[in-house]
DNA sequence: ATCAACCGGAATGTCGTCGTCCACTTGTGG
DNA sequence: CCACAAGTGGACGACGACATTCCGGTTGAT
């Protein structure tokens, strides 16, 4: 590979990430393009379409996941602290637009990333043995699992432009409601819980 | 005007309030007229563009708020609980998404609205009135306000298409948590809180 | 019975985007 | 330094999704 291919590479994946974390999986190719400073013709040879393309950012995407995870994990003085902000940080509408881009992908496109089938996996479990620390500790709500804490940090994995103004300006603000509501003081008295008989079983987004 | 015509109209209101809950404000103008099992023509007799029917969708949605806002009210034992069905309500993705589409009109279009913007001050007043009580009830923590409820009544109004599958199937389920995190018990220990200086500022959708 | 009001939906025009193609440029090995 | 394979950019044709117009046919009211 010739050194300015090379160059151009990785100029595309830095762009495809910050373009589609604005305007999601959809955006113009055109607009992926430019932002890298590279023509469509570019662009098109080194990803044949548009599944490559996020295919190629979910990747980077899962790790990064990981990563955050457990340095969140290590930092903070205690499980739910460490939940806390690793919902926080991954629930950013910057970076959720990616995980939304993601969940749109046609299975066919997963087929050879079995890379990916694996971090993913490895993540989970960790973050669902914070989930239940935490609970241990009794400092999280025995009520909520850790899909609702994978739901929480997808809450506002879409385009930021079809967000309400509200969250996009301040998402942290109602993310920390909705961590308050897990705390384990929030729990109901009666009837007056989250509105549910327990786990959210939906399969989740990342 | 001609009996056949006024039947019309209705069926296109009642369609237009339908597909644009489902759709946002920029359903396609032939999906209403279909919807209504009327032409295209006629939809555009009626009303000349989109922002009109759109107009017209508001004072519908306003009304229907304020309604809710006072049954709620008065059937609830609490001014709490009063709130936390209304916020239950009126946060249902279907009904959001119309205020979603109110919100993106131009501000011209509510120049002769004169009736909208007083029916929306009397419908706020008497949202705040409900969470001062419920504040000086002790249930509700202080540090979130009437601009923060306005804010989770419309957290989800987006089209249903663009919110992440877990919250689309399951509103209630977060609406439940955020208010959860809203009550007294969960106000934080220290700077755990919400993550804010107070009050969300920005203006109102609704 | 008459006719103005009303209707449906085909037709037209616009717009934004995709993905291809090829004439031109540039890095690299000899 | 050269020759040429590798790489580049962006104009272009095709497309699909929609808004809006227009008019021949239909229907309610008198």
């Amino acid at each position: 590979m010739r050194a300015d291919a090379r160059r151009n590479l990785d100029k595309i994946v830095e762009a495809a990430a910050a373009v589609m974390a604005e305007r999601g999986a959809g955006a113009p190719m055109e607009l992926i393009a430019r932002r890298a400073g590279v023509g469509v013709g570019t662009l098109y040879r080194r990803f044949p379409d548009r599944n490559a393309l996020i295919a190629a950012m979910g990747q980077h995407y899962v790790h990064s996941l990981a990563e955050a995870l457990d340095r969140a994990a290590e930092r903070a003085p205690d499980a739910w602290s460490g939940l806390r902000e690793f919902v926080l940080w991954a629930g950013d509408p910057g970076r959720g637009a990616l995980a939304a881009a993601l969940a749109e992908l046609p299975d066919e496109t997963f087929l050879n990333m079995a890379e990916f089938a694996r971090t993913r996996r490895r993540w989970l479990e960790r973050l669902d043995g914070l989930v239940r620390r935490a609970q241990a500790d009794g400092r999280m709500r025995p009520d909520v699992g850790t899909e609702d804490v994978v739901s929480l940090m997808n809450l506002f994995a879409c385009h930021p432009d079809s967000l309400p103004p509200h969250v996009a300006e301040r998402p942290a603000r109602f993310l920390g409601l909705m961590l308050d509501g897990m705390k384990a003081e929030a729990a109901e008295a009666a009837g007056d819980g989250p509105g549910g008989t327990g786990m959210v079983t939906g399969s989740s987004r990342v």
